[in-house]
DNA sequence: ACTATTATGTTCATGCTTGAACGAATGGAT
DNA sequence: ATCCATTCGTTCAAGCATGAACATAATAGT
């Protein structure tokens, strides 16, 4: 039985990938603390600003780009809409599907949320010069799309 | 009203921190899918690591560990416990604490969740130089330390 | 010795996320 | 036109994670 194999441990990438699954745990931890002032919680504002930026979105798209369930989005609206953050309108042409877009209040707390986000962010990535910044983000892209055909 | 602050989407930081996050969020998704099998979830995955590297840990050092309540492992100890792959018993110095540690059957089956998660990391990795993964990691860890203090 | 403080683990209510099952709307094939 | 398959959104039950409140044990101060 050729149980020992060899151990994870000694394995850069296994090493280095659970640094890159801690640092991420930690961020979205910190975020979420930080964002509890204004009554948020880091999904929440993934979903404003996903909305701001791709404006008459349907639900089925917003849960793509989370890289979450359906339902998930199901449960997630009504609370932002009942507090006057987005609106749901009924496409026209297409009567399964709900158009997603942000209110006036929506937009403004988004930019409140963005500005604690952002300072997270920079405090974070500060550490590394813009060369191993874009270098990193490159790498994880295609991470992200290599694991999308898996 | 200076609304129009800088939109993150332009700031390069933002946009590679964005990234990161998506293939954490990919991976650790592909990895419960390759898991099931072996009818094990991420997080019963890191118990069985870190009991591993570190046996007799209390439940206490093993929640700091892996960034969690201690609550949770309360709540996550039991089922592994009664599938017998890990074993609770009380310190004798300290009678607060409970000592884990790996049963025969924990070990195995962790050996064997090991084959599934290093061969998702080094797919994933393999898209990086050596030097590029290094640099990845030792950045990663970087940013942990710098938000622990936050 | 006695009290106050701290540390460990548990319980419980709450909220988040998921996946399966469903209804309604659409589009295509015959 | 009529089925059939697909898509979009919802509902529901289950599993996880969290934080507050608690009980017990250890420790420090007096």
């Amino acid at each position: 039985m050729n149980i020992k194999q060899e151990l994870p441990w000694d394995n850069p990438r296994f090493r280095n990938w659970v640094a890159v699954a801690r640092a991420c745990h930690v961020l979205e931890r910190t975020l979420a603390v930080k964002l509890a002032p204004l009554d948020l919680k880091p999904a929440q504002l993934d979903v404003l600003m996903n909305l701001y930026r791709h404006p008459g979105m349907s639900q089925h798209d917003l849960a793509r780009r989370l890289l979450v369930g359906r339902s998930n989005i199901t449960m997630l609206l009504p609370q932002l809409e009942t507090r006057g953050l987005l609106r749901r309108e009924g496409d026209q042409k297409d009567k399964r599907v709900l158009r997603l877009t942000l209110t006036e209040a929506g937009t403004e707390l988004l930019m409140q949320a963005l500005k604690v986000h952002m300072a997270l962010i920079e405090k974070a990535m500060s550490q590394s010069t813009p060369e191993q910044c874009d270098m990193i983000g490159e790498q994880m892209r295609k991470i992200a799309d290599v694991l999308k055909e898996a």
